[in-house]
RNA sequence: GCCGCGUUGGUCAAGGGGUUAAGACGCCUCCCUUUCACGGAGGAAUCACGGGUUCGAAUCCCGUACGUGGUACCA
């Protein structure tokens, strides 16, 4: 049988580092077993629709190079892939636990499960639940007579089906991570499987649109594993026990301080979305990795490494070569801090080994964003594969690359001011003449009318480089100076020299 | 509170009864380079704690601590 994977996103907000590794997981899990990725839309939430979350999820996993091959952009055979879409036929599987006694109708309305919890609070139990205990003293269909119940429902009165937990059982299964996992059936509460509105909660729709597409792995965040009882049950009590997936939590991402979240972001200056997401209602901006200069490449293998190996030392992989290597049995159990400092690492050794043509997009992209105008391919091509060893991020290339364009605004004086003198003053006004008149105008020629003219007047070139390369690209910092007015050009390099002589 | 999961340098981590306990990021020193990088050579830094089991425990068992998640008509 062939392997499927889903990753089943809900659509209210930003796609998080910790979504993106989800994906990935099961996107090279499926890829190395040669299976089927599909993308569900979990949306069974009506109150926490988004709008432009399902759009941007997309692009994300465009951007990172994860496309699905079954999803509600890609079609398939097993749709709709949006669960809303799936209404319909959730209702008959639950109705079907209800009549073979393994679910329950319930009545209770807000206010009364609001003031069940209320009157049930205390020190030792802070968050009553809907469980084998409570449901006894709830209205539902285990404590109404059956015309009562009957009654009820004919009358449309507004109710949920619910999961009635055995009292007194253990449910385990093995999960491709962490092995044996147990749970006591008693101490989960009585999870509702279809919502008041007639929407299936996750419980259901997970475990009926899993069997429905035919999923033969599921992966998905640690934070299910307490309620995977609740599912196993339900695969059970569908009858579809023989088909069932196979598990996997992955563990989960932290931030410096426990929990990663967007706001740790902010705080600490780094990414968590993907991509950059504005939130349609309060406006508010979260930057991006894609935005914020990361290359998908960089982004994606440092998200496979954080929780994965494969046993050697490598770390540096490609797309495919995770594909190959990629092994579900080798994450880690345990929850993994995020490193910037180490997702920059990545970033600039993807910088430096990329083919320089295919970031000539980026590159340029990221330059006209500070109005730096990179007309000519040749030169912008030459240009990149100088500097790019000292660019960590694609933004950098406003710092590394943006003088061979424009002239630096603002000239770092300070950085030889010290040692600046009026004969120094002279060697580049003359020098600048000389250059005027050079006729070749190579990287070589420069070089030697510069050491030529400062023997003659007697200054150490090396005290003179300095100098002239604050002229050129402003600070300290840049390839060789002279390949540097190689590249600008005789008349460019002269109006430098000239500006800067004006100003010091 | 209860339940689940976890715990090897600051971070990511290999190792799963006998190792000088790999490697990477970051940090520091030096070399290269009259800039900044790249590259190269070094350095500091680790098995949460307490009990077992064993000739021998980072590795197996139990407990404690800590972290993290769950405990919704959210996913």
């Amino acid at each position: 049988m062939s392997v499927r994977v889903r990753f089943a996103p809900s659509p209210t907000g930003g796609l998080h580092l910790g979504g993106v590794r989800t994906v990935l997981y099961n996107y090279l899990f499926a890829k190395h077993h040669g299976g089927e990725f599909i993308v569900r839309i979990e949306d069974t939430d009506q109150t926490r629709f988004v709008p432009g979350a399902e759009e941007y999820i997309f692009e994300c996993l465009k951007w990172c190079g994860l496309d699905a091959d079954e999803s509600v952009k890609h079609g398939g055979d097993y749709g709709p892939y949006r669960q809303s879409e799936r209404k319909p036929m959730y209702r008959k599987y639950a109705e079907a636990l209800v009549a073979d006694g393994y679910a329950y109708y319930a009545f209770d309305t807000p206010e009364e499960l609001e003031k069940m919890r209320d009157e049930n609070r205390s020190e030792e139990n802070p968050s009553p639940q809907y469980d084998h205990r409570l449901r006894k003293k709830m209205r539902n269909s285990l404590t109404l007579t059956d015309d009562e119940v009957k009654q009820l429902l004919a009358d449309n009165t507004p109710h949920v089906i619910r999961i009635k937990m055995p009292e007194n059982d253990v449910v385990s299964f093995t999960d491709m991570i962490r092995g044996e996992v147990s749970f006591q059936t008693g101490l989960v509460d009585d999870k509702v499987l279809l919502k008041a509105d007639g929407m299936p909660t996750y419980h259901l729709a997970v475990v009926v649109d899993d069997y429905l597409m035919k999923i033969t792995h599921a992966f998905r965040g640690e934070e299910w594993l307490p309620s995977a009882s609740v599912h196993l049950l339900l695969w059970k009590y569908l009858g579809w026990e023989s088909s069932m997936p196979e598990w996997a939590h992955l563990p989960l991402i932290l931030g410096p301080n426990g929990k990663l979240s967007k706001r740790d972001g902010a705080k600490y200056g780094f990414p968590v979305f993907a991509m950059n997401w504005k939130d349609p209602k309060t406006n508010e901006l979260t930057e991006g990795f894609k935005e914020k200069g990361f290359l998908p490449e960089a982004f994606v293998n440092m998200l496979a490494l954080l929780g994965w190996n494969d046993g050697t030392e490598k770390e540096l992989y490609s797309m495919d070569e995770l594909i190959a290597d990629f092994d579900i049995k080798r994450v880690h159990s345990a929850g993994a801090k995020f490193d910037y400092e180490k997702a920059k690492w990545f970033n600039h050794e993807w910088v430096k080994r990329k083919d320089v043509r295919s970031m000539m997009y980026d590159v340029r992209s990221v330059l006209a964003a500070h109005d730096i105008v990179t007309d000519d391919d040749a030169k912008l091509e030459k240009i990149i594969e100088l500097v790019k060893e000292r660019c960590t991020l694609l933004t950098d290339f406003v710092q590394h690359a943006g003088f061979f364009f424009k002239a630096p605004a603002t000239l770092d004086f300070e950085a030889f001011k010290p040692k600046w003198t009026e004969e120094k003053k002279q060697f580049f006004e003359l020098f600048a003449g000389k250059l005027d008149n050079l006729s070749v105008w190579d990287l070589h020629s420069i070089e030697q009318l510069f050491k030529d003219l400062a023997a003659e007047k007697n200054i150490k070139a090396g005290e003179l480089q300095l100098p002239m390369r604050i002229m050129l690209v402003g600070g300290k910092f840049g390839p060789a100076v002279f390949q540097i007015a190689e590249l600008i050009g005789k008349e460019e390099t002269v109006a430098r020299i000239q500006k800067a002589l004006a100003e010091f």
